[in-house]
DNA sequence: ATGCCACGAATATCGTGA
């Protein structure tokens, strides 16, 4: 089974690039942030004449999350439970006994900003109820759009803001790998300077500078599961790209 | 310091968020 995870900045104008990479990934799941599009206007005939059903937790402008599977999905939830939160930045769901948490992590903007301390709190309100979640999911993956890259080999050193690379934001993702779960890209050998987003501006893919933010975490019950991950570059070389490529990671046993 | 992009309000550009 093919777990991805893919920010499409706009699923409106990036539904021709996604219907055509599904087709050509033939990816078993896929977890979508930025959807920036409300629940009536969700592209659903689309998706599942391409073969796919989706659960989705949308909003009119901002965030909005989605999960696409080509089997059944069971037990959504949306948004963290117990957590008020007008943004929609998750969705939850079990697909092939699996469980499947996409999420839009907030950006912050800047280190200290009131935007920042949100970016914490949500944080702490997903690891404690990811500690829940895994306590009755023991296969469970955390799929989504991090906005943290979790150590230094992460960032292209022309990085210099500290949001996404600050000290409180890493330390929020190692209390998420202390729950019992491993970043499955760090499993495998990586070419140096992996990264899964680039700035639209300054040329700044064709350079390579960019940040590796979206992540695949899986619990220690799926570990042993895992036979790649990869990042896929291929649908960020098209015309009018996301400024996110996917990443995908491959399930079998 | 910044060049991009998507969106909505408004009807040309501009503010917001990323």
């Amino acid at each position: 089974m093919k777990i991805a995870t893919w920010n499409v900045n706009s699923l409106k104008v990036r539904l021709p690039h996604l219907l055509d990479w599904l087709a050509a990934t033939q990816v078993d799941v896929v977890c979508l942030q930025e959807l920036k599009c409300e629940d009536k206007s969700f592209p659903l005939a689309e998706i599942e004449a391409a073969g796919y059903r989706a659960v989705f937790n949308g909003q009119k402008t901002y965030n909005g999350v989605a999960i696409l599977s080509r089997s059944e999905i069971t037990d959504v939830v949306r948004n963290i439970p117990g957590f008020d939160d007008e943004q929609r930045r998750i969705i939850a769901a079990t697909v092939n006994g699996v469980r499947v948490v996409c999420g839009y992590f907030p950006n912050g903007q800047a280190v200290g900003s009131e935007k920042f301390e949100y970016k914490l709190r949500w944080l702490t309100a997903l690891t404690d109820w990811l500690r829940a979640e895994m306590a009755v999911h023991a296969k469970l993956v955390l799929a989504g759009d991090y906005n943290v890259a979790p150590e230094d080999r992460d960032a292209t050193p022309e990085w210099h803001d500290e949001i996404h690379v600050s000290v409180p934001e890493r330390e929020a993702f190692r209390a998420l790998l202390a729950l019992g779960m491993t970043d499955a890209f760090r499993m495998f050998d990586q070419a140096e300077k992996s990264y899964s987003w680039w700035d639209y501006r300054m040329m700044a893919f064709r350079r390579n500078v960019g940040l590796r933010i979206d992540h695949l975490l899986v619990t220690d019950a799926l570990k042993g599961e895992v036979k790649s991950c990869v990042i896929d570059k291929a649908p960020r070389k098209l015309e009018r790209p996301s400024d996110h490529a996917p990443v995908i990671v491959e399930l079998g046993g």
